[in-house]
DNA sequence: GTAAAACCCGCACTTACCTCA
DNA sequence: TATGAGGTAAGTGCGGGTTTT
């Protein structure tokens, strides 16, 4: 399940259809994306990563990226025939990153890069089991120093870190990704490591951070739902005493309209619908000159409403003289 | 079979850097 | 040119689930 997250659109569809469902999207497929994780690890590594794995998936089938041909040779594989046309955009996308490596080092020849990713993800896999799971105490999982995932990108000696911005196509290849699936499983951040030649540990970060980001834009649309809920129900209140203050009104104006019978409307705030029930033994409202108000022609009132009934004209008659006292 | 340790991962929070008005 | 705000890559700590011992 994706978020979908689209400001605009969501706040136009807000009034009608807002799913309020922050974070389930990765937290329900969590389960699933581990088991077929735990499928596709070291230990089983007959599936193929094509980010379905065969699995029955919530998603739609939205683009379908090919992200592992040929992992053995060049690390930027070469376009297949039987791809869709975004992924063709996407190659089209990495093959122009190819040439902004923002990180790697450029000594490393194409295969060289590969290899150094295969075993940059062996340590990161593997190594990362010697590493606790504090991350400081993890050495940087670059420039060949042993380490997790997780260990930091210090790989200049120490120094203060250099903020490495991916560049346009980089990001448009991980949104893609991102769009496709939330999550990443090793294999797959690997696979997309390789593709934009960057470090998993990167692409790992990248997600994170767009999730973080999906989760702080969707709070922002549920946060904007909620006032507007509040503003309507505020109104709806306003109405509700306001007609309660007519029907008051009318009571002390018309007191027989204590003894109508025991019938009740009741009022949709949502649709606005008024629909009538008789107490049992009740009159029907029909025959009490009350009819229920269709949907098409609801007072605006209950003032209204009982304005338009035979008691209303009754008491319209008596409006015109003055009111008998209360007797209550 | 159970408990504890180790491992792994995601998240929340934060920092540091970069870009731009 | 200096500067503050915003965006974002990355660091850090923690909790929870899974695997190993």
């Amino acid at each position: 399940m994706e978020l979908g997250l689209s400001l605009g659109e969501t706040m136009a569809d807000a009034g009608r259809d807002l799913v309020l469902g922050l974070g389930m999207g990765v937290g329900a497929r969590r389960e699933e994306e581990v088991e077929v994780e735990r499928g596709t690890r070291d230990r089983d590594a007959r599936r193929e990563l094509d980010f379905g794995c065969g699995r029955p998936s919530p998603d739609p089938p939205a683009v379908r990226l090919t992200l592992l041909p040929g992992l053995g040779g060049l690390p930027w594989p070469a376009p297949s025939n039987g791809r869709s046309a975004a992924a063709g955009h996407l190659e089209e996308a990495a093959s122009w990153a190819r040439g902004f490596d923002v990180n790697r080092a450029p000594s490393l020849s194409a295969g060289g890069a590969a290899a150094a990713d295969e075993d940059e993800e062996e340590r990161d896999e593997a190594g990362a089991g010697a590493a606790s799971s504090s991350p400081n105490t993890s050495a940087g999982a670059c420039g060949g120093v042993a380490g997790s995932s997780r260990a930091s990108d210090d790989d200049d000696g120490g120094s203060a870190r250099k903020k490495l911005r991916l560049s346009k196509e980089q990001s448009a290849f991980l949104e893609e990704s991102f769009k496709e699936h939330a999550t990443l499983n090793p294999k797959q951040k690997l696979a997309l490591a390789k593709q934009l030649n960057l470090r998993p540990r990167q692409v790992e970060v990248w997600f994170q951070n767009r999730r973080a980001r999906t989760k702080l834009k969707q709070t922002e649309v549920d946060c904007e739902y909620l006032k507007r809920c509040c503003e309507t129900l505020t109104e709806e209140n306003r109405r509700l005493h306001k007609e309660l203050a007519e029907l008051r009104a009318l009571k002390a104006v018309h007191p027989f309209y204590t003894h109508l019978p025991a019938t009740t409307l009741s009022m949709c705030p949502s649709c606005e619908r008024v629909a009538s029930s008789s107490a049992p033994g009740a009159p029907a409202p029909a025959a009490g000159g009350i009819a229920p108000a269709s949907e098409h022609s609801r007072p605006s009132s209950f003032a209204a409403l009982f304005s338009s009934s035979p008691f209303s004209r009754a008491a319209a008659a008596q409006t015109t003289q003055p009111p008998a006292p209360a007797s209550s």
